[in-house]
DNA sequence: CAATGATCGATTGTTGACAATCTGCGCGCA
DNA sequence: TGCGCGCAGATTGTCAACAATCGATCATTG
């Protein structure tokens, strides 16, 4: 399409090319891979690698590289080299207590509008986790989650708090990704989302609070006993 | 120091080459030329015209505008242009509202971790304040104020949280100096700081959340006064 | 044998030139 | 007069080559 980068081909990832830039479209796909586990936590990612790997040239590629580096996903030195994240035990406490956080306010952004169209998108992607957890399909429901979860996000409409989710969404993706091939299977539970979203319909703010709160404090022990002492990857941020 | 660049007299803002790399510096003196208003909001700011004046070449330059986008300062439309952000009533009221949720979350994070150096610190920011506030200095009232809450988050060594609160310290710092420039004297008033301060070493957490919301409303308020029907600039996001 | 300094490979940082895309404007035409 | 069309300018997107830095290796020296 552009710049000079003919066919590619040979591109590891993208398909086809979507009429605008490369840069978003190599970020998902580097992103996809790191979640995918095609990159492990602490590797190395060189960008004359990556480049080749893509059929691009290095200038684009490093700006998608700089937008998982402000994403948490990778860290990377000068003139020495860029690694993928690995996160330690308080890493992840940080995140399961942002979303607890989080996850509240939006409820509460919420709460007044939770309109017809707002219920039945929660139960449709309720469903959808369900039927991924019961197939026991680990790597769906992980998407699944993240979808169910993502959905209360979007329909506050608060530009800010979406945004601040998906700053966080790609670790917390990150981690489950690496439980789930450490340990084979994950955490979701059917009754914890079942109370989950009961809760969200009904008309109790505060019962749903403690929900979210201890639905956080169960995900999070269950992380940290698969976690002590040994952080998914070699560097910390 | 490196590439060709050689020696940049002319660069607008920065004075020293640091050893490492021109990128953060560039950024650096991009959001300050922002956040100063000597690009106005809705401004287009040309790849080639800041490079020139930085004295670099687009590439890293590009980087930095990439990372002012992600801060929520700039909007690119792809082949088009890049302008400095405006904020809309609706963006300083979703700054609001997440600033009441992050900062009582702060504060819950460090309630019983205040130390002697905790309280000391942020004695000590208020009373900076307070003096820029006395000398009717807005500019560096604007500054204080901001190190004065950053402290918070600082204490709490919640890396998620304190990432998160940089990625939104900008567009607060920019609406601020914005309404400043407009209305000439600005908002943060004595009282309403003594008492967040009084609260944020009394024993009383409920008390200071009430506090930290009406804070935030006040601020709010006349913020929307200020806005109404006319966001700061031309170009949302 | 330990400490020190030079060298080399690997990787990132930077640059200047070229290509693609968008926007606005003038022109022909009904 | 109103409207589609194409052209030119401006701006961003991309590329390939070059420079700077870092880390490890290895020879040198006391």
């Amino acid at each position: 399409m552009s710049g000079g980068a003919k066919d590619r081909a040979g591109g590891s990832v993208l398909a086809r090319v979507p009429k605008s830039t490369f840069r978003a479209h190599i970020a998902d796909g580097l992103r996809a891979a790191i979640l995918n586990g095609d990159i492990e936590p602490g590797a190395q990612v060189v960008e004359t690698t990556l480049a080749d790997q893509f059929g691009v040239s290095r200038g684009p590629l490093r700006e998608a590289m700089r937008q998982l580096i402000d994403e948490g996903l990778l860290v990377a030195v000068p003139y020495t080299g860029t690694h993928v994240v690995g996160l330690s035990v308080d890493d992840v406490r940080e995140i399961y207590s942002m979303r607890v956080t989080l996850e509240i306010f939006a409820f509460e952004q919420i709460w007044a509008r939770r309109d017809q169209a707002f219920r039945q998108g929660l139960v449709a992607r309720h469903d959808a986790l369900t039927a991924c957890i019961d197939a026991q399909d680990d790597a769906a429901s992980i998407v699944a989650e993240l979808q169910l979860h993502g959905f209360v996000y979007e329909a506050t409409g608060h530009k800010l708090l979406i945004r601040t989710w998906d700053s966080i969404r790609g670790r917390l993706q990150l981690y489950w990704a690496a439980h789930h091939r450490a340990h084979g299977i994950r955490g979701p539970r059917r009754d914890g989302h079942d109370r989950y979203v009961e809760m969200a319909l009904s008309d109790d703010l505060a019962a749903l609070k403690v929900e979210i709160t201890d639905h956080m404090a169960r995900g999070g022990r269950q992380t940290e006993e698969f976690l002590r002492g040994r952080p998914v990857g070699a560097v910390a941020d």
